[in-house]
DNA sequence: AGATTATGTCAGCGTTGTTGACTTAATTTT
DNA sequence: AAAATTAAGTCAACAACGCTGACATAATCT
């Protein structure tokens, strides 16, 4: 039974009943929204922005990682890095080092000001997701974790797990 | 026992030992990243973004929103919503009415065309969603979506409950 | 020697976000 | 009834961060 209007709006709410999974989907949204709050507001204060917070983060995750490796990560254009990477190098948070192999290619590290910039972004991450694993029993870690990997796309699985453990 | 170099960069990756939740940020990044390339990608040929997708989606949700709730779910501007918001309405997805307590207010509802085209965004995100949780038990449908809420600000949590949920 | 590869760079463009200022119409307050 | 406030729309300018296409350089591979 559907409410249909004179001139043909709806005005029933889309629910659970025409598309399954809603709930989740804008618990994602939200959730991830919020997520990413935290870090912008320090980002804001370095005019940096989202792009500068993904490479610093996994060049400190991967140090020696080159710029195709992290195209590869990001899913961006060789430009769209160019430019955030160029001013993350110029404010000597992140350093490249001409390939030893391959002297063609240009490694990229974390200097320690670049380190200490990604602790201080993932800090208020760190504690939502702690704040919000508190409220569950220890056993459902695994089960958020097996959940979000599930939530990609195998291709990318590789990527994932080729990131360093803990050491 | 870091690693330091002569020129001052840093080789070792930063792991759990420095944050906590590593991997849950990094997965819940990569998670969000596949989640929105799908609509993505259907939107991208009706020459629409995530935004109108937003916009689209919770007029949907919850029919006969206003502008003014819009931009508090939303958390964006009014300029920045009334760009998609008149594309949106130029392209016969969504239409205002005159609120009938305020005429000041306009009252927006999906059309026909505007349902359909949020369903079809909707279906691959419910696909992703339900076969990530075909892996797991039946139960730890609860573990997540508790653990997705709590990610999310408190004082968001009431715009969430006051979404319909299933009629 | 020639082809390919890794990176960098130039120029231009589109989407989506921002701020500030102003208008119009309707409602609320005084 | 006049004044203040509110909901919405609009204009202009701007910034961040994606994109494409084309081209340059150096190093490596065939």
């Amino acid at each position: 039974m559907k409410s249909y209007t004179p001139d043909g709006h709806i005005e029933t709410a889309l629910t659970e009943q025409h598309a399954k999974e809603l709930d989740i989907i804008e618990l994602f949204f939200f959730a991830y929204r919020d997520f990413t709050a935290d870090p912008d507001m320090i980002l804001e204060k370095l005019t940096f922005g989202r792009a500068h917070h993904r490479v610093l983060y996994f060049v400190n995750r991967k140090p020696g990682m080159t710029v195709a490796e992290l195209l590869e990560v990001l899913k961006i254009t060789k430009q769209s890095l160019a430019r955030v990477l160029k001013q993350l190098i110029d404010t000597g948070h992140i350093v490249q080092i001409q390939g030893p192999r391959d002297r063609r290619q240009r490694e990229l590290y974390p200097t320690h000001q670049g380190r200490a910039l990604a602790l201080e972004l993932a800090a208020p991450q760190s504690r939502r997701i702690a704040n919000a694993l508190e409220q569950l029993d220890p056993s459902d870690r695994a089960v958020i974790e097996h959940f979000l990997k599930a939530m990609v796309n195998p291709a990318q699985w590789q990527q994932i797990d080729s990131l360093p453990k803990s050491g």
